[in-house]
DNA sequence: TGCGTCAAGGCGTAGA
DNA sequence: TCTACGCCTTGACGCA
């Protein structure tokens, strides 16, 4: 099925590594899920509008053996059966992704692509994350919501306040890990705000 | 250690 | 036939 989607942005380590180097953070940036905030929040605080995109790919990239995987897309392709990779978006990714999915539900190719390049991800990553997105919406919508009674404790009566409130909820909802929730009204609070 | 959440894999389906 | 979708599962990961 989606085998034959051909990505926009590589995941060979020499793309990702050039990417590192274009935006210059270092290779050690981002090895663990802590440490990658702590050290994508100073470029973040040093360039807001950076995606720290090498966090995306970095376990597509990098076996535990520290080899590169990438014979194929999959990143476990070898009849060993290597351990799966699992790309974590950055929050900024995830904050423009989920602010495209307010808009609308769907993306055609051309925006997909768009999106894509703007946050440096491949067309695939988008596609899944908007399928994902959508699938859970509505997982979401098939259970009780108890953040309702939420807004109604804290006065978010206004539309605007519900907007704003629905944005944020679902962004913190959807970004469990915690180091990515650092501030979230810093350096892009504007956006929200 | 179990659980929840995530991105991604897999399968079936629909439309062009 | 190709592509994207929905739905469900899988494997990785962080947290209590």
């Amino acid at each position: 099925m989606s085998h034959t989607v051909k990505p926009v942005t590589s995941f060979l380590i020499e793309d990702i590594l050039s990417i590192k180097d274009s935006t210059g953070l270092t290779n050690t940036c981002c090895t663990q899920r802590t440490e990658k905030c702590s050290v994508c929040r100073e470029e973040a605080e040093k360039l807001p509008e950076q995606l720290c995109p090498q966090e995306t790919a970095e376990r597509h990239t990098e076996s535990p053996d520290g080899t590169s995987p990438n014979s194929s897309d999959s990143g476990f392709s070898s009849p060993g059966k290597q351990k799966r990779s699992r790309a974590a978006f950055t929050h900024l990714q995830v904050l423009e992704l989920e602010k495209k999915f307010n808009h609308q539900k769907y993306l055609s190719a051309p925006e997909r692509a768009h999106l894509a390049s703007a946050l440096r991800l491949t067309e695939t990553q988008v596609k899944i994350w908007f399928q994902n997105r959508r699938y859970k919406t509505k997982r979401k919508q098939q259970t009780p919501e108890p953040c309702k009674d939420v807004y109604k404790s804290e006065g978010l009566g206004l539309r605007e306040d519900l907007v704003r409130s629905s944005l944020l909820t679902s962004f913190c909802k959807a970004y469990q890990y915690r180091p990515y929730l650092w501030d979230y009204r810093g350096p892009w609070g504007p956006v929200l705000w």
